[in-house]
DNA sequence: TATGAATGAGACTTCATTCAT
DNA sequence: CATGAATGAAGTCTCATTCAT
């Protein structure tokens, strides 16, 4: 938690601070990110960065909080669910905020990526926690069983594996691609097949 | 290439010194390994290191090696393709062997996923040169294509990204929670749904 | 360039610095010189180093850019060139200068010495742009021709190299023995040598 | 001193080493020089060259030694006095040897540069104990000057001086470029002006 | 006599963190 | 509250030399 102190300055160094932390960690691991480039950047001194924060982790800490509270906003009002809506129909929901997400502040998805790549034991505490997306949909293909829509023997965990595992690797391509109409078709795609399987069994082609 | 003088020495001493690699390669990326926490380790001097391999780059190709090799031999004689075999079952085979593969050499895998993880020159230009798999996986898919088992409208990249990057979360979370029967049953559901589609739609449930 | 971290050291201390460099780079080609020796003789930590430097050659650049100055402050108000002087004239009054410059400060001398020893692309790259002074001397002996005083059938490349071979070997053979009176005649005798020439032909003896 | 070991080896052995020692130190200063290197083009083990010499200076010192000898061989038969000569045709002869033996050993004449460029202690004793070729020299210009060739005002160890940094700096620049007839007229006009002077006070010109 | 494995000091450089002012 | 100088451990790598076999 960042001390008080830093609370406390002008909303305008605050922003330089953060800004700075968003560059260095979108090109850096946790591990590999320089502490003396983010005082470089940011225009502040050595010092001034332990008071502000205990140490790096917790700078890094406040820099996940501060992408989760722009994140909320941006999504607040958006989100206006038809009560139809299958448990697809809101993951492409969710995929397409995610991909508007990587357009507009794309260091903040890179953040997120090396986050992925980071092994100190700090990282991976913080991985450990982020399964409530998971629940959450998990929930919805128990509601869409119920509705008949999806078929009843089918593990909700496992779909909801199945969707973010695929999710993570279509967007990191979109990441490095940028290629929004193929990663748009090919998320199509792989929808279908998981709706109506890959095989040409009960498909009609 | 490790040096003359490394396979000289006493197959006792490699492989205390191959076990102190094994032990940090797979507690860190290659860029945070520590040289001196391999010799500390492998107890010996940091002159021998540097008479055995080359840099930490060569001790590095040096453990994918004796990997692949462990990995070759174990797999040796155990793969006889059935010629009625589709794509999901070769998947099937391949992630059997990844599993059994898992289980023996747990360390070996967290090598990998490590590989994974780590952004340097160095490792990103290993990576480059592993997508032999995938290229098998969408010949295999247009080859059942061909023979009318899966739909013609399917592009067999999206397909083989879909199985890859399942593969990948899947042996993850094996790895992490070691329940074999669980991840059989769990691999086992993944297919099916991509073979026949989640949705009741045309399926006989 | 020194850091502005080092600038804002106490006068004294910053001498201090000064001092072991000279003293490590009077003693050691800049290959050779170590950065421990220097940090060891300042008192200073190694992480201090690098806060004042960027690296051993930023090191070593300061100190040249020092010596320099230096230089400059000494010779700065003595040299008042007469019109009628000739190049040798010319070539005298700089030599005094170098005698004097050797006499005061022997160290900064041998630190030019052990430059020229160098080897090192970064030496080399320094060593390459000092060729200013040549090129000055081989105008004011092509001026001299013009004048009449020197014999046009002789090329000012070649002139200017006898006269800088001659002024490096007694320069060097000085600091070696800081005879100043022997250097002195020494001097004025080659300099009627490459005047007036060896041998008896044509000079009245 | 090589110990007699060394001298009991084959011939072939014997030579081997010494090349692969004319190699390295032709490349490299003393102090860089790596015996690392040297075993490693010679074909022997670390252990053998501690077995022939004590160290690397002995080595250095076994190295000089043969250059000599060989030199001295070369050279023998070759010089045959006019005893008109003065002491600007012996040194016109002395320099003609020395293209020559840049010609064929430009490796040997490099082993020199790189000595005189060479800073530690060891060589820096070495090269205090050359000046036998000085000597020489000096004593014909006193005959000649007896002989009331050459002035009797100049110092003849000046005169030598003047001989020899020209000699040293005209071999150097050949030994970079190779223009042999560049050099010729180069020492030729550097020799006139030694014997009749750069002015044209005297001069017919 | 030959071998080559072992050694350890020392080279340059980076970095998160502390602390006196 | 801000500053920035100081620190020292740790990082990779090189090398001449020793010594057991």
């Amino acid at each position: 938690m960042p001390t008080s102190t830093f609370y406390n300055l002008e909303e305008e160094k605050r922003k330089q601070i953060f800004e700075a932390c968003v560059e260095e960690f979108a090109e850096h691991t946790f591990s590999e990110a320089s502490i003396n480039q983010i005082i470089k950047s940011a225009g502040i001194s050595r010092g001034s960065f332990y008071q502000y924060f205990a140490d790096k982790e917790d700078c890094y800490m406040y820099l996940l909080g501060e992408i989760a509270k722009e994140k909320m906003a941006l999504f607040k009002d958006i989100v206006e669910k038809d009560p139809q809506d299958t448990v697809f129909d809101e993951y492409e929901n969710m995929l397409d905020q995610a991909i508007r997400w990587i357009d507009v502040k794309p260091q903040y998805y890179q953040i997120g990526i090396r986050m992925d790549m980071d092994d100190s034991e700090f990282i991976q505490r913080l991985l450990k926690g982020n399964q409530a997306g998971l629940d959450y949909f998990a929930s919805l293909i128990r509601r869409d069983q119920q509705r008949g829509i999806i078929r009843k023997d089918i593990d909700p965990a496992v779909l909801t594996d199945m969707l973010f595992s695929i999710n993570r690797s279509a967007l990191m391509s979109f990441f490095y691609n940028r290629d929004f109409q193929g990663m748009k078709k090919q998320l199509h795609q792989i929808l279908d097949i998981i709706r109506k399987g890959s095989t040409t069994e009960g498909n009609h082609v």
